[in-house]
DNA sequence: ACCACTCCTTTGCATTGCATAGTAGGTGCA
DNA sequence: TGCACCTACTATGCAATGCAAAGGAGTGGT
């Protein structure tokens, strides 16, 4: 499992808003989702996380009833989230080039 | 610039290791080698992370005379390093499918 | 009554990047 | 000599993040 404290730290927050970008989803939910894609990450780390993006703005959040337990806190992707998430994305794929290139770089490339 | 502070978090110690792959290298020449390569990151951040990487046995050190300056401390990838260097190769690339994968699903793809 | 599972919350800590500031060696110019 | 200007390393203190640990509350099975 891909769990390397300091590797995903910043990375958690663009996926979780990843993960709500087309369907309501709710907190535990989403750890499972993480889980099964590869990032084995805590309750206690995904909470905060969400409390976070919904007080800045970026998650709406509404209780809905469950069947087969307690309520769940499902969040949904704002307009403003949606920005966000592009932004993040775009940042993403910036700082992943850079990395792949400097371990990529063989003898008598360096610069 | 690539700047986000907490998107590079734990991948500067891996990327200042690669520098350090082919050739000896001092701490104020990877300041610049991370700028041109597009990481824009500050003096302060790369030395620790160089005492750091010198402490944990990964990097060994030599002060060398400059002609135009004050004498450098070159630092030199150890074999120990250099394990610990592809083991964060291995941990990166898996990270960075994770967050690729999460961040290209489309509707419908979710589980 | 007890336990297991689901689902959310809170507290406190370790790690990391970095702004800020300081120290110091060397060159070149007046 | 004095001074400006690079080069190069070091030290202090703070903010942000992930997460271990713990708890609480709802539901169903035995």
């Amino acid at each position: 499992m891909v769990t390397d404290t300091q590797l995903i730290k910043g990375l958690l927050e663009g996926c979780i808003l990843g993960l709500a970008r087309h369907d309501d989803v709710y907190g535990y939910r989403m750890v499972e989702m993480l889980g099964a894609r590869g990032f084995d990450v805590n309750e206690a780390t995904v909470y905060p996380i969400l409390v976070r993006l919904e007080n800045r703005g970026f998650l709406s959040a509404e209780m809905r009833p469950s069947a087969i337990g307690p309520a769940r806190k499902y969040y949904r992707l704002t307009s403003q989230g949606r920005v966000y998430l592009e932004e993040f994305m775009a940042l993403w794929l910036r700082t992943r080039d850079v990395v792949d290139r400097i371990l990529a770089e063989r003898e008598g490339e360096v610069t």
